[in-house]
DNA sequence: TCATAAGACGGACTGTAGTCCGCTAAAGAC
DNA sequence: GTCTTTAGCGGACTACAGTCCGTCTTATGA
């Protein structure tokens, strides 16, 4: 095996980068690892919200402690199991094809991530619950929700200035609140009804 | 003292109404009131989110399980809580005048209720977010939920028939969510600027 | 007034989230 | 290789939500 850290020069070795904090320990990423391993196993196995943060850690190999100091809470743990999934439908809005991707009209790309959110919403709901319900706020606190709300708020700016884009993507996202979904599920509607519906609410807000 | 229950015919008394079930007893009716009264009190003194169940048990001189069994769960009691302000709301809307109440045209009545709504919001965000986020889901099966979407249901059928109206008072209510009352709160906004924008969202979505 | 059953009472008990802090291990300096 | 600093570790601990069930109260009708 290779020594991953190679020399470094003396400049390097005496001028460490303020800001940018110490890289991970080698324990503190194993246990890292461990724990979303154990996290996803478990959830799966028994379903989200039967998964005690005892059990994870547990599972994991390691202590309470460690579990909370890494995800601050079991909201933390939610968004970090999440992460994957959005990162993949933020790459296709930054930078993937048209209609999610640049180059669209705004209104067509904003009907666009709708429907690709409430399909990552409806194949995640037990976790987005978890992320979103787990403390109080805690959806809008999320990293991942800010950034949902800034494309949205563009788009919006872009389609009808007139509008207060700010507010009116938080209005927009309401919608995707992952506990209504998960109750309009449980009375009987199904993607395709929820998708229509606010297509249409969206077509109206944003003539195309 | 007059005996309120006066003598009753034969036929009255081999024949208890069924489905009506017994009034409350003394004792149960004496607790109620004890522990709504010191809830209000705890409440006020050191903000919801400060109290215990425990703490509301004891300084209405009950023990525990009498709070659980009454209200099922801390969202019950903030609900019970909640009632008597949403009432008041409800009254002017089945009874009271224009436009709030009947007579307006319906996307005039849309407005007037998020209004309304917001008003009353905004005075008890934190006893909404008890009642909305205390279980999963909680906000969507309160009566008075179902009592706003029937309403708003029924308008929107009115104004856009060709609308799924049922879907899409939810999506109206959405915005309603305490959470995110709370969370923009904090960042700042006022509640001109959120009534301003939803009245912006919803006449679009229902013109005059 | 008393007997009886429906139902309320209440506090001990369980399970979980989240905190705290003395201990341990890793990383860098020499 | 050894020393020092720094961060991570982990489990005992606290506080709270919600359950359970033996005991006690109320309403009723005889």
């Amino acid at each position: 095996m290779n020594d991953s850290t190679g020399p470094r020069s003396a400049l390097q070795r005496s001028l460490p980068v303020v800001g940018e904090p110490r890289p991970e320990r080698a324990d503190a990423r194993r246990n890292r690892l461990r724990v979303l391993e154990a996290a996803e196993r478990l959830f799966t196995e028994r379903g989200v919200k039967n998964v005690s943060l005892d059990a994870i850690a547990a599972e994991a190999g390691v202590g309470k402690g460690t579990v909370f100091r890494r995800f601050g809470d079991r909201a933390g743990l939610a968004v970090a199991l999440l992460d994957e999934r959005e990162q993949e439908l933020q790459a296709k809005i930054i930078s993937g094809p048209p209609p999610l991707g640049p180059g669209a009209p705004p209104a067509v790309r904003v009907l666009a991530f709708l429907d690709a959110y409430l399909d990552l919403l409806d194949r995640h709901v037990a976790l987005f619950m978890d992320s979103e319900n787990a403390s109080d706020g805690a959806r809008y606190r999320i990293g991942s929700y800010h950034l949902w709300h800034r494309h949205l708020s563009h788009l919006i700016e872009a389609a009808r200035p007139e509008l207060d884009a700010d507010y009116t993507a938080h209005v927009l996202l309401a919608p995707l609140a992952a506990d209504l979904h998960n109750a309009l599920r449980e009375q009987g509607y199904d993607l395709d009804r929820m998708k229509t519906g606010l297509r249409a609410v969206a077509t109206s807000l944003l003539p195309a």
